[in-house]
Formats: C-alpha cells, sequence, structure tokens
DNA sequence: ATATAAAACGAACGTTCGTTCTTTTTTTGC
DNA sequence: GCAAAAAAAGAACGAACGTTCGTTTTATAT
C-alpha cells in the first residue's frame, strides 16, 4: 500500500469518528485535516471535493460493517443461528466511543436532501434490510418461524429495536448492554415462534 | 398579538417547515430569513442568536405537538384508550409534508454537542417518555394489561416502533397509512395482554 | 395628530466554508 | 543516486455564515 493510500485510510478512520460526534455534515475539511495534523489543501487532494470525501468515509464505515458484523459470522451458519450472530455483532459493530451508529445519523441527515449521499446511504440500507430479509426467509424455510411469518414485518419490527437501542441511549432508556434491546428482540422470536435460541 | 409576536410565529412556522427537511442545525438565519420575506437583520432582531431562534422553532414545534396529540385527547380517557388515542395522533401530529419527526431529527443532529439545545431536547423527549409511561402503568392499574407488563419495556418497544416507522419510509419499508407500525402496535398490545382494542 | 417605541432594513464586520492555484517536499522506480 | 511522479503545503478566491451598527420605516399609544 503506497503512501498515499495509507494516510487516507487514516483520514477516513478520523472522520468516521467525527462524523460519529457532529453529523457527516457538518464534518468539515479543516477541522478534518487539522485532525490528521495536515493542511486543508492538502487534505483535500486526495478527495478534490467534499462530496467525495463524505462518500469515502461512509465506504470506509460500510467496510467495518461488512467486517465486522456479516463475515465475522460463522461461514456455514443460517437461519436462526445466523440471524442471532448478525444481530449481536450488529450491536456492537462500531465501539471506539458510545457514539451513535454513522448510518442511522447519516439516514436522518439526508434523507430529505437529494444527492449522491442521499443514494448512497438508501442504497447502503436497503441493502442490509434486504439481507436481513433474506436471512429470515432462510429461517421460516427451515422451519424456525412460524411458516406465516411476514419476513418484511419481521425486518420492520428489528430494525425498530435496533433504532430505539441506538437513539434512547442518551435519555437513559437503554443501557451499555442493550438491555431492552435483547428483551425485545427476544420476544420478537417468540413472537413468531423461534424454535430454539439462546438466553 | 402585536405586530411583532404576529410575524414571529410566521417566522416560526416557515423554520419549523425549514429544518424538517434541511435539519435544525442547517436551518440558517439568511435562508429563513429569505423564506420569510425578510431581511437577514430584521429577522434576526427578533431572536439577537441563531441559538435563540432554534431554540425558539423547537419551542413552536412542542406547541403543536402538545395541541395535536396531548389535548386532541378525550378528556377524560385513561389507560388503554388514552394510550390508543395518544399513538394515532402521534403519528400524525405534523402532517404539512412527507417530513420526518424533527423531534428525532434534532435528537440525531444535537444528542452529541453539548449545549442549551441538547438540553432543551433532551428535556422534551424525557417528559414525553414519562408521560407515556405514566399512561401505560394507568392502564396497568387498570386491569387494561397484564399486571406483570413493564411500562419502561413497553414504553422502549412503542417508540422503537414509531421510530422504525418514521425513518424507514423513505425506504419504502413503510406506507403512508403506517401500516406496519399499526401491525407492530396491535402485535405489541397482544402481548402485553391488553383487554380491548379497536382493530 | 403627534410623540414614542417597535420593527425592519442595508451595509459592513470578522470568520469559516469549499475550492483553485502554484510551489515545495517527499516518495517511488530505475 | 537521480529523474519522474505523487503528496503535501501555502496563499488566495468568492461565497456564506452569525453578528453588529446606524438608519429608516412602521406601528402603538396618548
Amino acid at each position: 500500500m503506497g503512501k498515499g493510500k495509507q494516510t487516507k485510510q487514516q483520514i477516513l478512520a478520523k472522520g468516521l469518528a467525527l462524523a460519529s460526534e457532529t453529523g457527516l455534515n457538518d464534518l468539515t475539511i479543516g477541522m478534518l485535516a487539522t485532525a490528521s495534523g495536515m493542511s486543508k489543501s492538502g487534505l483535500f487532494g486526495h478527495f478534490n471535493s467534499k462530496e467525495t470525501m463524505q462518500l469515502n468515509v461512509l465506504e470506509y464505515a460500510s467496510d467495518l460493517f461488512k467486517e465486522h458484523v456479516i463475515l465475522a459470522c460463522d461461514k456455514d451458519s443460517r437461519g436462526l443461528a445466523k440471524l442471532n450472530q448478525l444481530c449481536q455483532n450488529w450491536l456492537n459493530w462500531y465501539k471506539p466511543d458510545a457514539a451513535t451508529c454513522i448510518f442511522i445519523n447519516a439516514a436522518a441527515e439526508f434523507d430529505d436532501q437529494p444527492g449522491a449521499l442521499r443514494e448512497h446511504i438508501q442504497a447502503t440500507l436497503k441493502n442490509w434490510l434486504s439481507y436481513l430479509q433474506h436471512i429470515v426467509s432462510q429461517a421460516i424455510q427451515d422451519g424456525d418461524f412460524n411458516s406465516d411469518t411476514c419476513p418484511k414485518q419481521f425486518v420492520f419490527e428489528l430494525y425498530s429495536l435496533y433504532l430505539g437501542s441506538q437513539n434512547l441511549r442518551w435519555l437513559s432508556f437503554e443501557d451499555d448492554e442493550r438491555s431492552r434491546f435483547q428483551t425485545g428482540f427476544n420476544a420478537l422470536l417468540d413472537k413468531y415462534g423461534a424454535k430454539t435460541h439462546e438466553q
């Protein structure tokens, strides 16, 4: 990896950390440059526009997500077992600090303003939701859930619990162990007749 | 109402509409002035700081919320019946456009940046959650729910569904009739043993 | 109707934004 | 080690930001 790509990765790591606090739109070229210990124009040269910088931060986050959530599962697990693994990984996919999931923040920021960022976030989220839906369908086929389970409604309720866990933590309605999510998640599994699932 | 308060109300209405699209932090003095058909300094004179302007927009939103959600319920209803009314009002408390709830957006924007805005949003949300919790407790006392129901967990799951309904609409995972919320809400009532509730 | 106060304006401030240049430094390939 | 290429710095830009100031226009009282 050449010097260029190397510092670029460092920049993106810093960028993701900062964007998790200030929001992706308030992630400024100047402050990211300062945080990276380099000049504004020096940093700018890596991206040639603020928008591509933001896109690259999101792609960097996607890479992290894929690595820590999807690829971290047992290769051969599927259905309900896989769903359990995915959800546990999901809750802790970005640990560094107590900041909220950047995809949630980015979605809230850009869902109303047209552009490449909105498109990218939309595609990323839809992809993740589709994947979850696929795993749930798999679980139904395997007989892990009631056969009349609606995968989309299931994913809706699952994602809602994730949103609640993320959004209500700063209000002390959720703790660091995500107890309320876990309780809700187990109840969700019960509701759809999950045959086997660990505590 | 004097001329001053009158135009101020018009400004705040425009401000709420704009903030619902661009976010509260990107609601700029200049663009709000233009949207209100007046000069930057003229508008500024009403608030004397951007932060006060933002706070006033939030307070304006709170007034709308109280009027359309809380005061719009039957005076004498309580427990489960009240909860049903509140939730239906909640889903449609700010109709003008398809924008997402400003409190959700504001929470995502400011939960990580200290200041008066964060404090205000936190207090507002906690107040609403406490109120919901109170009504749920009431319903339990009235025997509308199973006696071992945990009000806080109930509110967590209810609020999660609301978050899901708001956040997943732009991804076509929720429709304008909030069908997935309604399905999840009814299932939630069932789970906690609700004795009577309309479709 | 007139004096007083409130409301709105227009211009300018210092700062920061994203971006574009040119120049200097550092890395890379032979 | 040296030339070519890549990376970083430095200075400057036009625009927009929040804010201040002095002035002019409106509204509110008596």
